[in-house]
DNA sequence: GCAAATGTTTACCACTTGGTAAGTGAAACG
DNA sequence: CGTTTCACTTACCAAGTGGTAAACATTTGC
C-alpha cells in the first residue's frame, strides 16, 4: 500500500508540495472511508505514506483540519462523477439508468468514497455540515431533474427529495452493504455484480417510473 | 445518561450480576452504535455507567469480548422486533407493510440499534461473521416469505435475497440517513417522519408488488 | 461465625494518541 | 555566493488507551 518514493523528487517545489498533499489526501480518504476516522491514527497514515506524522501536521495543523480537507476532496470527486452523468444525453428512465450505473460503478471501484460519506454522516456536527454544504449544488440539480421528469409524466409523482433519498440508499445498499449481501447468501464477486445491478435497476424502474409512461415504452 | 445507582442493591447476587451486565451491554450498544466501536473507550463506558473500567473487564476479559456480547444482544433484539412482524397475520402487501412499519419504528426509536449493525459490518472480520450468523435464521425466514409471495403472484418475481437487500437499504436509508435527508432539505422531525414513511411505503409498494396483483386490490 | 467465592475498586503499566519544539538539508532567491 | 525559505525529520510530551495485579467489601455456603 505504501508508495515508496525512492526516486529523487521532480518538478518545482510548489508542484511537489501539491503532489504530497494529494497523496496524503488520497490515502487519508481511503483509510477514513474503510476503517473510520477514529480508527486511523496519524501514525498509521504516515506509515502508509512512508513519511512521518509530523510531515502531515506540517500541511494541516491538526487531524481535524485534515479531515475537513478530505471531506472537500471526497465531495469534489463525487460531484465530478455524478454531476457529469446528470449532464449526459438521454431523457426519462434512460438518464436515471445512466446515473445509477455510474453510482454503481463508483461504489464498486471506490467503495471507500461512499463509505467515507457515511462515516462523516455518523460523526455528525461540523463535519456533516461541511459535506452537506459541499454536496448541495449536486443535490439541487438532482431534485430539480426529478421534478422536471415528474412534470412531464415520466416519473411517478412524489416528493423529489425523498425519492432521491430512497434511490440513493437503495443503490448504496446494493453496492456497499457487503455483509448484508453475504447474510442473504450472495458473495460479492465481480460476476454477481452484474446480476445485482440488473436486479437493482428493475427494482428502481418499478419504483420510480410512472406506470402510464412505462406502458408507452417498447422495451427498457 | 448515567443511571446513578445510589440505592442499595436488591435481589440475589446472581440477579444483581445479571442486572449489571445488562446495564453495561445496553450502554455499550448505545455508544458503539452512535459513536462507533473505536471511538468509545472503556473509560468512557465506565464513566457513563458510574463504575470503573475494571468492573467491565471483570465481566468480559477484553473490549473485543464485550463487543461480541453486544453483537449477540443487538442481533437478539433485532430478531425479537422483526421476527414478530413476520409472524403477524395478513398476507401479501399488508404483511410487508407491517414489517416496514416496524423497522421504521425501530429506526426512529432506537437508531443506535441499526447504526450498530452498520458499524459492525464496516469493522469486518470476525465481528461481521458473528452478526451474520446471529441474524441468519431471520434472513432465511424473510427470503422464504418473499419466495412464497412471488410464487403466489403477489410480489414481483425476482431474486428474493436481492429484494431483501434493496428493501432493507431503502428503509434503513429513509430512517437513518439523517444527514442525507438534511441535504435534500428535510429536517428529521417527528412530523416529517409520518410523511417520509408514507412516501417510502408507496416507493416500496411500486417496487415490490406485482402489477397484476396490484390491479386486483381495491385500495391500499 | 468463618472461610471461600464474588463483584468491584485502587494502583499500576506499557503503549499509543494528537500535538509541539527544535533542528536539518535542499532548493529558491538576491 | 550566501542566506532565507521551505518541506520534512528527530526528539519529545502530556493525556489517554486496553489490560494486569492486588487489595477490599459483601454475600454465600458450611
Amino acid at each position: 500500500m505504501a508508495l515508496a518514493v525512492t526516486s529523487p523528487p521532480k518538478g518545482s517545489r510548489a508542484a511537489r508540495t501539491r503532489a504530497t498533499e494529494d497523496r496524503i489526501l488520497a490515502v487519508a480518504l481511503e483509510s477514513f472511508g474503510t476503517k473510520g476516522f477514529d480508527s486511523v491514527s496519524l501514525d498509521d497514515l504516515a506509515a502508509d505514506l512512508g513519511i512521518t506524522k509530523q510531515a502531515i501536521l506540517y500541511h494541516w495543523s491538526s487531524k481535524r483540519a485534515l479531515l475537513d480537507a478530505v471531506i472537500d476532496r471526497a465531495a469534489l470527486e463525487l460531484i465530478i462523477e455524478f454531476d457529469g452523468a446528470l449532464s449526459e444525453d438521454g431523457s426519462g428512465w434512460s438518464r436515471v439508468e445512466s446515473v445509477v450505473r455510474r453510482i454503481f460503478r463508483v461504489a464498486m471501484r471506490r467503495p471507500e468514497l461512499l463509505g467515507f460519506i457515511r462515516e462523516i454522516s455518523r460523526i455528525g456536527g461540523d463535519a456533516s455540515l461541511r459535506v452537506t454544504a459541499d454536496l448541495d449544488p449536486f443535490v439541487s440539480r438532482a431534485t430539480a431533474y426529478f421534478q422536471r421528469e415528474m412534470d412531464e409524466g415520466r416519473i411517478r409523482r412524489c416528493d423529489p427529495g425523498l425519492l432521491l433519498v430512497s434511490a440513493y440508499s437503495t443503490v448504496l445498499g446494493a453496492a456497499t452493504e457487503v455483509e448484508v449481501l453475504r447474510a442473504v447468501g450472495i458473495e460479492p464477486t465481480l460476476r454477481s455484480t452484474v446480476v445485482r445491478r440488473r436486479e437493482l435497476l428493475s427494482f428502481l424502474y418499478a419504483a420510480m417510473v410512472a406506470p402510464e409512461y412505462a406502458r408507452t415504452q417498447a422495451s427498457r
